[in-house]
DNA sequence: GTGAAAGCGCTAACAT
DNA sequence: ATGTTAGCGCTTTCAC
């Protein structure tokens, strides 16, 4: 016992008959006890509900333990800048004990850069890996990979379904469909709905909005079976082509009601500045800058939102919990918050 | 220098010309140096940009530090019960830095209670305070004595306008009622809304939703200068006295548009199921189970909230990061983001 | 006023 | 397979 009367690794030596150093071996699976030996300490250990303590552990080993982040790159103001801020916070947290945070990066629309930098975590050996999941095949070839070098993972944004993962931190995909249905509707009896898509959404990429659109549908369909939905595909690199495109929709294809289920609506919302087009119910998601900004212009109803950034240091701290720590995790699968921002409530978010 | 290349106090007394013990004084202030040695000691300290290792440091001090929370009491199911989940996550976060946390509660609606726990507060000698300041007068008294005592204090929920607090951590208040008012009249033009006020209102005790009201009455005005806003006064003890006086209200002073500025709109939603009145517009504060229970049912449209939990620990990890960390704070006044709840999304709070 | 030295609880290298 | 021991960086006596 220690001045806090904590349960020190002493006296699980004494009271387990043996010597610290042997304590040490079964703490750290690091072999070379005898069968006997080894289930004597482990009882100890319960009996005495010991804890070690942890800054004692990082003090004396000398080794430095590294986490690897594989997400895609950005630029400014894009999706994945928020959860960048998320890695710096995971990275300050990891400090603390020791653990470094790496981050490395791909290009998403490009498997070849993508498997490349899958070896390069690899040759990191890391202690654990947080990644975003955006190749199918490749994702998993890579994580069998990790699973057989003993290397933990966590999926953050989305998942897939292989079943070694540690832990997940994302939105729940079809419901936040579900949910954008029913804000963009609500109060009224909608005749049709213009659903703005980006063109990559036609290539065979991975692509979580998919799970999302089919939940907007089925609201749809539920509550508004006579509701038409219309799909219009743009170009986010060709602002001309937006604008012809949108100037087509509201020629021929009408209505009032637009959405967009991955994070570009202001897009739409920089169109309808242009035009001045201000009777539209616009729902998107994600809180871009530029979506913050059509929200408070009042282009943009509502944005739902997730806290990417909680999502990716969540995700490092699960792999510090469980591999530094050696605590349990409370939840394998956590579905994160899906926050509604409207004009008024937006500028305090974060 | 260590390992990991750290500069360490050993460091810093050789290129002093002085012991660690030294170093250390100085570290401390706990004087008995020369004013030369110190000076000498502080420069060698910027040069070399010395970083006291936090473990070691906590491993070596064998002193027990103790935070204390000064908070109401509850009721299962009442707005309190989550503040308390979020202490006992500070709690779980500060035992790691080898400090405890200890709840200390007073009954809201009694100042003695309030005075006689403030008093049991200084008793602990803590290193921080948490609180929730209920009664104004008492509260400036009591951070006075704080102050004196080197004790740091951090204000959750509301804060007073008193300036030596270290930081604070709640909704925007104000804000909180001009957003409530756009939830409610969203896409509709309301000739009079119903705002439905519990009896201790009229009493004189501290109430945050003071400022949320001027928020709300704010915007009504601005947008919907002809809507007429009625007050009725309920006892939340006494649901007959409710039943009576919402018949009473819909007989004289009809309105679709209901709203309470505290956390206790299951009251109304459970007279509305039971009258089966299922055309209203309803709008409360707030994620209790009942309240809940009544957005899934339909009988509430939208809740706004807030992590109380989220907001009590991170008011612990200030504390700690202030006080045995020394970093400096991010931000004194922390408002936390406004959560709207549907029930579409209100499952996947938390 | 200052230095030396004995720990804090744990790890890991070295004996045995 | 197990015990012994020398630290990890810092704090805190105790002696001078």
């Amino acid at each position: 016992m220690d001045d806090k009367g904590n349960i020190t690794i002493n006296d699980v030596a004494k009271a387990a008959g043996v010597s610290k150093g042997t304590v040490d071996r079964v703490l750290h699976d690091r072999g070379e006890v005898s069968a006997k030996s080894k289930e004597k300490i482990l009882k100890v250990i319960r009996d005495l509900g010991y804890q070690p303590n942890v800054y004692a552990s990082l003090l004396a080993s000398r080794k430095t333990r590294k986490i690897v982040c594989l997400v895609p790159e950005y630029s400014h103001g894009e999706f994945w800048e928020l959860t960048e801020k998320g890695i710096e916070a995971g990275r300050v947290e990891a400090a603390k004990y020791g653990v470094t945070v790496v981050t490395i990066r791909y290009d998403q629309y490009d498997m070849e850069s993508y498997m490349k930098a899958c070896d390069l975590v690899l040759a990191e050996k890391p202690l654990g890996v947080v990644l975003a999941p955006m190749f199918r095949s490749s994702t998993l070839k890579f994580v069998r990979g990790l699973s057989e070098r003993g290397i933990c993972y966590v999926y953050i944004d989305s998942k897939l379904e292989d079943d070694g993962y540690l832990a997940y931190f994302g939105m729940p995909m079809y419901q936040s469909g579900y949910l954008c249905a029913d804000i963009l509707t609500s109060g009224t009896v909608p005749e049709s709905i213009n659903i703005i898509r980006i063109e990559r959404d036609k290539k065979g990429l991975s692509d979580p909005t998919i799970t999302r659109r089919i939940g907007f549908f089925d609201y749809i369909n539920e509550k508004y079976p006579g509701c038409t939905m219309n799909n219009v595909f743009i170009d986010p690199k060709d602002t001309q082509m937006i604008y012809s495109t949108l100037d087509n929709m509201f020629d021929t294809i009408p209505s009032k009601y637009l959405v967009m289920f991955n994070s570009r609506i202001h897009l739409v919302a920089e169109y309808l500045r242009d035009r001045n087009i201000r009777d539209c119910r616009v729902v998107g998601f994600d809180v871009l800058e530029k979506n913050l900004a059509a929200v408070r212009e009042g282009y943009v109803q509502m944005l739902i939102a997730q806290h990417s950034d909680q999502q990716a240091s969540a995700a490092i701290n699960s792999i510090i919990e469980t591999a530094v720590l050696r605590r349990p995790l409370a939840r394998r699968d956590n579905f994160t918050q899906m926050d509604l921002l409207n004009k008024y409530n937006c500028d305090y978010y974060l």
